[in-house]
DNA sequence: CATAGCAGTCCGGGCACCGGAGTGCTAGAA
DNA sequence: TTCTAGCACTCCGGTGCCCGGACTGCTATG
């Protein structure tokens, strides 16, 4: 933090200053005059003082202005400064916080369906645009595995982890396999690997178990094939809903801009680097601007809270918009989404 | 049809100055006049001439004026008979087919995935949205049922059916079962069912399998739970791709246009719709403007083209663009990715 | 250190204007 | 008849201009 910056010089005026800017300018869209801000809140000095802290503010780096003769505007740093400092925390209101819950409550009882109708809840209620990601599959618990015979050579292997039933994968032999052998496998790879790590689950277990059985070693491969599938050809993003509603802000005016974020929500590669490194934290995060470090999405903000599936966080619950979004409510409408998501994930693991 | 109106009266010339309309509308999105229609093709007679023959053609609803003095753009009508009639039909380029193969090729052995991979491609190819519909699964076959043992009262089904592995479904029991018992039905029910067509398989056909091994009858529910749930919780649509593509077009320079149609895709439902009257039918077809039943989509058209898996036709491949679209070319495009899909499909049941 | 006043800047909406593209109609030629 | 040439008329859309409004920064003063 350079020396005449950074949050120490927020002294008590300025800072109200600032976060009444950005609070303004999250509600108007429009950038705020000295004037706007003496008339509509109580400032209790004039508008030539907000004006000289404004300049001041600007000197530092929290606001900007789009043209001589112009309003404010926050810059990333002003933002985040009100995210983290000046901000007050927003609470769910209990009947809205009622309300998801029982959205939630009928849904489907298959995984990847609950956790997109939460995100497809969250986009309408934020008025953004919702996605989630799943945790890297290696951060799974391995359940079970079954072995399905086809036929003498061929065969599928299901593996089911704590997140759910993952993945299903073909395999094919040289030589020829009865269906009990395949029962027999299933069972003993089942009682000793059972609520180990994925990622702990070594080759060797696994040629252990197959030798035990005295079965051909190809079907060590067979198996370690299908547990490393799990989650290899599974979408990083289960689901995004509520594109449209960017539409709606006047940041997206321009069409080119438009396009290019409509790409990238498309491909959702970009979209699930910019959560993965908050993949397994417990705590919201959010992101701002530049910090995204993704070109075309310089004006928007990501919101980024974690669910849990038992008691692990297994995924995050993300909300893109504008940079100029009402964070607290977001925040809170997040976390309050992602809660009830849990809970209601809980309680299927439960059965 | 109406006399005075319809194909009846689409004598030569007449005929060729809507194809022309149509074409030029195609390439230009600007309303075509009289003098240009002369100029770019070689008509044989004088601009005055085409005045009376346009003006005809509007009379009788092939085309119409955005505002007096300006040229004609054709309304649905005027496309319609262009797609039916007038259009030389395309072939895709050798090289290009050759292309698409290629793509297709490397691609997963994971149904869903090759079929989105397939959408992506179309997507990207012909520079509009293309989508996918899955066939309604009880014109699948069932291939293979799996239960698996979770515990003396809880369990998991797999269904597998000609479209691939379908669908899991978590059962609970008030009795005990052993994962024998579980094994055994399995086999059963394998035995007595495959390769029927999933409609066909009656839930008495399942008690019968049940009541030959002496099991409990809450199996059955279990079962035929399970084989109704095929699909139930399949999204009918499993991917669209290129929605950024459509904002190029300048017919969505309208945002709440833009905004509506950005809803209806995230929504999927409209989209499958859509489509669902041709779904299982065995050639292309063509819906233009109002024909799509959709007020939002009045300017949209949507080419829908079969993808078969082995021998059935098991769902379809389908492009939404503005109706002012090459349909020449993207019914080529659509035509060959489909074939290419269908090959790379047909490949992997081979296995 | 805060304030009042003032001169200066810049954006953006509104308006008038005009050129261009295209039409329909009528009268005359093939 | 059927086509063509010519003409008057219409309407869109781009351009340039102007002006009001909303700011700011600066300076002088309490």
């Amino acid at each position: 933090m350079r020396s005449g910056e950074g949050p120490g010089d927020l002294d008590g005026r300025k800072a109200y200053i600032l976060a009444t800017v950005v609070y303004e300018y999250i509600a108007t869209a429009e950038p705020v005059g000295s004037q706007t801000l003496t008339q509509k809140y109580n400032l209790g000095v004039s508008s030539a003082t907000v004006r000289n802290d404004m300049a001041e503010l600007e000197a530092e780096g929290y606001l900007v202005q789009p043209h001589t003769s112009a309003g404010r505007v926050p810059s990333d740093a002003g933002y985040r400064a009100y995210v983290d400092q000046l901000m007050a925390p927003e609470e769910l209101p209990v009947q809205e916080r009622r309300r998801i819950r029982d959205e939630l409550r009928d849904a489907s009882r298959e995984l990847d369906e609950i956790v997109e109708n939460a995100t497809r809840l969250l986009g309408r209620l934020s008025q953004n645009l919702a996605f989630v990601t799943k945790s890297q599959p290696d951060a799974q618990q391995f359940k079970h595995i079954q072995l399905i015979w086809l036929s003498s050579r061929t065969g599928v292997a299901i593996v089911v982890t704590s997140a759910g039933v993952a993945a299903q994968s073909l395999f094919e032999l040289t030589t020829d396999v009865t269906p009990d052998d395949l029962t027999r496998l299933s069972n003993v790879l089942n009682a000793h690997l059972a609520n180990r790590m994925l990622r702990d689950v070594l080759p060797a277990d696994v040629a252990a178990c197959v030798a035990e059985l005295g079965l051909h070693d190809e079907l060590r491969g067979a198996v370690v094939t299908a547990m490393k599938s799990v989650g290899a050809n599974e979408q990083p993003i289960v689901a995004a809903a509520g594109a449209q509603n960017l539409l709606d802000q006047p940041e997206f005016r321009d069409l080119r801009k438009l396009r290019s974020i409509l790409k990238i929500i498309e491909e959702q590669k970009t979209l699930y680097d910019i959560v993965s490194d908050s993949l397994g934290s417990e705590s919201p995060s959010v992101k701002i601007g530049r910090e995204l470090h993704v070109d075309e999405l310089d004006d928007l903000a990501v919101v980024t809270v974690p669910y849990r599936f038992g008691s692990h966080a297994v995924g995050m619950l993300s909300i893109l918009g504008p940079r100029r979004m009402p964070y607290g409510r977001l925040m809170a409408l997040a976390s309050g989404t992602a809660e009830s998501l849990s809970e209601r994930l809980t309680d299927i693991e439960a059965i």
